[in-house]
DNA sequence: AGCATAATTCGTCATGTATCGAAATGAGTC
DNA sequence: GACTCATTTCGATACATGACGAATTATGCT
């Protein structure tokens, strides 16, 4: 069923109009993230982050799941809304080249090579 | 020259995260249109509605002109940025079966009826 | 059970934004 | 020039939003 009308826009577009959720569904591109992970990257305070992922959630954004301690977060599948499918490429193709995003990335490629346990042991200073 | 970059993706995606804006695009699909005919179909403050489309246009969502004492906007030409032009095509896809959006071109036909000077003359009681 | 910990929810504060009316601007008319 | 009128800019106000720390929830471990 493809969801429509002004309701699933605004949600969508008010999730998109803040920088960092933009980031966020970035470092999600090709792949799934822990909390933790993202926290790292964004260095925000871990209730900021999970605000914001409740936001990308409620407009269709980003899915998740519960594992144990751990919640994952990742882009939703192929069977996705047209429209979320559509505004998620829409922001991936007009960054693809963006400087800050870009370093993110760098700095997700270093976070991703700790454990996620030793990650939030280590109070975000992996 | 393609634009790129988080600062022009956040003016677009917060010009689209508001209700008023998204009404305004698309009663401007497919048309030019006079701000006193804006005002006369979304019914708010002159004030509001000029603040609004400054918004637009500094996102590059929508062009202007000025012809007189009338001033005209339209969507971009054929040759605007790819970002804005995919932006605007999300948008009028995703509200093409809205019932809010269809009431205000039906609104708009009525208005259209009238000229744009008799229109302004009546204080929108056309 | 009791403790430690990842994530979320809640309360609060500062900042941003939508709206309006009043004043300013700019173009036409007399 | 003085006046009218369409639009924009300015100033004020109410409401929404982003950020944080504290408290809460939920899970795993001892």
């Amino acid at each position: 069923m493809t969801k429509s009308g002004m309701k699933s826009v605004l949600l969508i577009t008010k999730a998109l109009a803040d920088r960092q959720r933009i980031r966020m569904l970035l470092l999600l591109q090709g792949r799934e993230l822990c909390v933790c992970q993202i926290i790292a990257v964004l260095d925000l305070a871990p209730s900021t982050i999970s605000k914001h992922l409740s936001i990308l959630s409620a407009a269709g954004l980003v899915e998740h799941r519960k594992e144990g301690r751990w919640a994952y977060y990742r882009l939703p599948a192929g069977s996705a809304d047209a429209m979320v499918r559509s505004a998620l490429q829409w922001v991936g193709q007009s960054l693809r080249h963006d400087e800050a995003i870009a370093k993110d990335v760098k700095k997700l490629a270093g976070v991703l090579r700790c454990d996620p346990e030793v990650l939030c042991r280590q109070q975000r200073k992996c």
